[in-house]
DNA sequence: ACACTATGCGACATACTGCGTCGCTTGGCG
DNA sequence: CGCCAAGCGACGCAGTATGTCGCATAGTGT
């Protein structure tokens, strides 16, 4: 039997929340793929009945009308279970670390049906659960990038639909743009995009969009573009080279202790030296991150090998007693 | 008739991803208190019914029988729109290089149907969505810590029904642990626990246990446990004070340049000092990832106040040109 | 500016189906 | 072994969901 029960819902399932929309000729076209088979105004009716229920509403300023649920609408379904829900909570302490409030803002229905589930859940009220997952972020923080919701939505909104933007940026004259992709890099999110009718690709800060707009031109193609292609080719310049690195480190012992919990690579060796220092033996990546990292131990490590590394850390070394001494 | 639509969707809420299961019982008890009295046997019928068109599983065999939506299965409502799914997207990249698989198992299924709003929605079919949108880890990376999909299971367990946990920590003897709290911290989770009956708080990484199990007894309290005064109280060695620096300090060109873009905070002030350096002043928290993210500069930078600061490092150029010289 | 078409919506009659009830079967538990 | 709870097939009736038709209105193309 053709449920008509049943239709509600596989219709309730193909409504999006503001200030996305369906018309009822995308419905009839979903349903008709269920092969279900009912008239048009059948379907009219039912959206009307399902508004009576579910938050939904109709945008009637044209036609056809469009149908949506309310922005801060949520149905779960299936129901979230504990173990998702913690996850969930986790995943968006974390996430609210590094990534600009907009992207939490897009998962906070998610986030809410994680705590009701935990609240419902849980054994005591001994607490929120949200109080039970803390994210303590790694490493000295620079300030998070934000953008404009609006900024955000449009960029969106070009990638989607491959249409040129203009934009305004950091102050000069406005620019036509073919968005290509998205970066997530240092806590900001960059636009990769060519601009006008040029070929080459470059990256903007999205915090740094003053005003943008989106045309109605579509994208100017770039068929050979890959996104992976053009962050590993060092436009991005993370990578010194493509080469490993087969480095011997003298570590003070408070400073290498925690090299057994969270090894630097899968090959770490470490080996006593005496009661002060360990040795440790890694491979690794040949980067400008690396050595940022090493210079930050200080004179906690000293660089064994290989030999050109620890030229760079002889003179950088040099340099910095320079830089003191003098004054 | 009405009723009947709400009435699914009402049921289909309360029915979990798998393992998870309610019983008709729960569904009966469930829909009662949202004032809708049906008879049982229509709720058989509407599970029957959901199942044609849902991933609907009922486990038969113990009674009561144990619905479930299957382990992958998604439904979102309201329906995911575009702006939504790239976010998750752009989320999961994210999380995958920071958090454990574990993590990303548990938000698969929105990911996947992420990816399917995308796919359906794009414009053209100018390439996978998710190669539009990528991350590029900021700073040098450690080894991502995996762990055990089953530990993490437990601990959640042991964590939301409060029982204690039994476990084999890095090859010692078994060891009663009450759960406390979860830690994200350097792409590891850390749980926080007391031992025995000790009333001492201590973190464990999760990747670091080798073998556990959950028991019925309840948690040893700790009515003024509380997890961020737990961390901030330096537990985890995080911060050298509560105070705030005003650092001034003498940039390369070159490496200041990316303070423009990216603010050390939100006071900062830069300023020319001649054609190769520039002045940076701002007011930061006293850490030691501040020195540490300072130090990785190495000779780019100089450290005009304050005074101690100053003085610490010139302390460290001094050991580290020791170092180097005697080779 | 025009007609044309798509969409929305009210009314109506009927076939249909969703619902509760009853009773039999099966499995779990003491 | 027996009792009780849960599952499920059958049945009949009330209620309503559905297609159809017709009209109004808003876009669309020439």
């Amino acid at each position: 039997m053709a449920d008509s029960a049943l239709r509600l819902v596989l219709i309730l399932q193909k409504i999006p929340r503001a200030p996305s929309k369906v018309s009822l000729g995308e419905i009839r076209k979903h349903i008709a793929e269920l092969n279900i088979s009912v008239s048009d105004r059948t379907l009219q009716r039912d959206l009307v009945q399902l508004s009576l229920y579910f938050p939904l509403i109709s945008d009637e300023r044209s036609r056809p009308f469009g149908w949506s649920f309310k922005r801060e609408a949520s149905i779960d379904m299936p129901a979230m279970n504990p173990h998702e829900a913690i996850t969930h909570i986790m995943a968006n302490k974390f996430l609210s670390d590094y990534l600009p409030k907009t992207v939490n803002d897009y998962l906070s229905p998610q986030l809410l049906s994680a705590r009701e589930t935990l609240r419902t859940f849980s054994a005591s009220n001994l607490g929120d659960w949200s109080k039970k997952v803390i994210h303590v972020a790694e490493g000295f923080q620079l300030t998070k990038a934000e953008t404009k919701t609006e900024i955000t939505e449009i960029v969106y909104d070009a990638l989607l639909h491959e249409k040129r933007l203009l934009i305004n940026y950091k102050g000069k004259v406005e620019q036509e743009v073919s968005p290509l992709g998205l970066i997530l890099k240092d806590r900001h999110i960059y636009l990769v995009c060519t601009f006008w009718e040029y070929e080459r690709p470059l990256q903007i800060a999205l915090s740094r969009i003053d005003k943008i707009a989106i045309t109605e031109k579509s994208v100017k193609l770039l068929p050979n573009f890959n996104l992976q292609i053009f962050v590993e080719q060092g436009h991005s310049s993370l990578k010194k080279s493509h080469q490993q690195l087969e480095v011997v480190l003298k570590f003070t012992k408070p400073a290498s202790k925690h090299f057994f919990e969270t090894p630097i690579s899968s090959n770490q060796e470490i080996e006593e030296v005496d009661e002060k220092f360990n040795k440790v033996s890694v491979t690794v990546d040949d980067t400008k991150e690396f050595r940022w990292w090493l210079l930050g131990f200080g004179a906690q490590v000293e660089v064994l090998a290989p030999e050109e590394l620890r030229e760079e850390f002889t003179c950088i070394a040099m340099k910095m007693n320079h830089i003191y001494q003098k004054g």
